[in-house]
RNA sequence: GGCGCCAUAGCCAAGCGGUAAGGCAAAGGUCUGCAAAACCUUUAUUCACCAGUUCGAUUCUGGUUGGCGCCUCCA
């Protein structure tokens, strides 16, 4: 597999530093609210580079951080008259929930900064005892100047960053870019022991703590959006790699911006929308399907035409998955035709070898969803009344396999209520009398119930609406 | 000012040196009691524009125009 690296601004071939395993970061929410759109880019995309790696047979392993512990939970929690640790846990819970609509995958281990204080400490005093690190009174700074590599993800020179900058002067800092490690207690904030007084951690030393933690010193992939690389990952590699004096991350990977009318999303604009908002009116496969339909590097839009766009993209695939199903119900224990023998022996091979090569190529989900479309038409074609066994379960199967690697076609069909069931057998006892009347009346009853009906010369299909 | 990205049909979107995948929408057809679903056909002689390199460029180079992002919390 190929996977652009923002590191060497190239598409790189991924070998991982282990034979066999994939340990991956991702940057986590921050759980002072419900994620937005533009958080559930990189959670999707992401969540499906881990699933693919895992398909491929890597032993994966995958870590999000929660971030419970900075500005704006302090403000949101204080807004709210909550602790940060009762608002952590309320936006943990919500972000599960949108998560799983979202069919993401927990991640194998997901830590939170506050509970990793000790962890933090020790970086921190690593970093000091390099002289990477500097005291003064409001918290402990990252030493920029004293740490040659700084600038290599970003791409730019301190004195670069310097001229165009819009940073206040800080009588606190050495350098206006240094990064606060701690800072130190200010009234009613939460705060935690350590050796330059009780306070909290800076944001970027807590996902060089925990990644490190949990992944090792040094591991394979780090994701995050574009916005991350500045300031937040390239301080993480300058934390990581001055304190331990080794590379820290082989593979930087960025995903793309959401816009919203070709905007950036801000509150201010009132182009703003949190995943649970769009679950009121869409179907959040149909966001997810979005999301996989364009590569995670390009910046895309967000807009109710396009989810309405996916959704009736992704009512094909469920209309294949579901009448194959039914063929398979009714299919034949035969030989397979030679017009399936080939479906079997060289057009599902090649759709799956096809898929396989854009997912290699830089994690190209739009490509690979072509593949499911190709897949779909061919199985359509294919699967006609009463298919060999071995035809139908061969296309069922990799439908099924090829969608569970992009996390689509997650909902199940549910069991059909009997009721239904037994209006749909009268309609069919009313088409073989020819009372047309009476069949389209139980068809529009049926359809009242929330289910459609379709015929087949098999009998019927329900499908619900 | 520094760094970087993008421009492919009505909409979305792959492709990135060998002559334009796929989806949505639309139209016609086949099938069907009628539908639905499905299938077939049609919809970019052309990939913002201008030069250049090449036997050949949507794909490479330079420029122009138009959009966007980072440099400050941010996915």
């Amino acid at each position: 597999m190929q996977i652009y690296n923002t590191l060497t601004r190239r598409k790189e071939d991924f070998v991982p530093l282990n034979e066999g395993e994939a340990r991956i970061y991702a940057c986590g929410p921050t759980v002072y609210n419900y994620f937005h759109i533009g958080n559930a880019r990189p959670f999707t995309l992401f969540d499906t580079l881990r699933r693919y790696l895992a398909w491929r047979g890597y032993k994966v392993t995958y870590v999000q951080n929660f971030t419970d512990i900075d500005d704006k939970m302090i403000n949101a929690a204080h807004k709210d008259g909550i602790t940060i640790g009762e608002l952590a846990d309320r936006f943990i819970a919500e972000y599960k929930k949108d998560a799983k609509a979202l069919n993401i995958s927990p991640a194998d281990i997901a830590p939170r900064a506050t509970e990793h204080i000790g962890e933090i400490v020790a970086l921190i005093q690593a970093l000091a005892d390099k002289g990477l690190a500097y005291e003064s009174a409001d918290g402990v700074y990252f030493d920029t100047q004293a740490y040659p590599g700084y600038g290599k993800l970003s791409g730019q020179s301190l004195q670069d960053r310097e001229a165009g900058a819009r940073i206040e002067v800080d009588e606190n800092k050495k350098n206006p870019m240094d990064f606060a490690l701690w800072k130190k207690k200010k009234p009613d904030e939460p705060h935690w022991p350590s050796p330059w007084g009780d306070g909290r951690p800076g944001w970027h030393i807590e996902c060089s703590a925990m990644s490190m933690k949990y992944l090792g010193e040094n591991f394979d992939i780090h994701t995050g959006g574009v916005d991350l690389i500045f300031p937040h990952h390239e301080n993480e590699i300058a934390q990581s790699e001055g304190a331990t004096g080794k590379p820290f991350v082989k593979y930087w990977m960025h995903n793309g911006h959401i816009n919203v009318d070709n905007k950036k999303m801000s509150k201010s604009e009132g182009n703003f929308f949190t995943v649970r908002d769009i679950a009121e009116k869409f179907d959040l496969e149909a966001v997810r399907l979005f999301l996989l339909s364009s590569h995670y590097r390009s910046p895309i839009n967000f807009s109710a035409e396009l989810v309405e766009q996916a959704q009736n993209g992704l009512q094909r695939l469920y209309n294949a998955r579901d009448t194959w199903k039914a063929r398979l119900d009714c299919a034949v224990d035969r030989l397979p035709t030679p017009k399936e023998q080939k479906l079997i022996a060289q057009t599902l091979p090649a759709l799956k070898e096809q898929f396989i090569v854009h997912m290699d190529d830089d994690l190209n989900t739009a490509g690979a969803v072509g593949v499911l479309y190709d897949l779909v038409r061919e199985g359509n074609t294919a699967l006609v009344n009463e298919p060999a066994l071995v035809a139908a379960r061969a296309a069922n199967d990799l439908l099924a396999e090829l969608c569970g690697v992009l996390g689509l076609l997650y909902r199940e069909g549910e069991a059909v209520d009997p009721q239904i069931e037994a209006l749909a057998a009268q309609r069919q006892q009313a088409r073989a009398e020819k009372n047309w009347a009476e069949a389209d009346r139980l068809r529009a009853e049926i359809g009242d119930r929330g289910y459609i009906v379709e015929d087949s010369p098999k009998g019927y299909i329900l499908k619900k609406k």
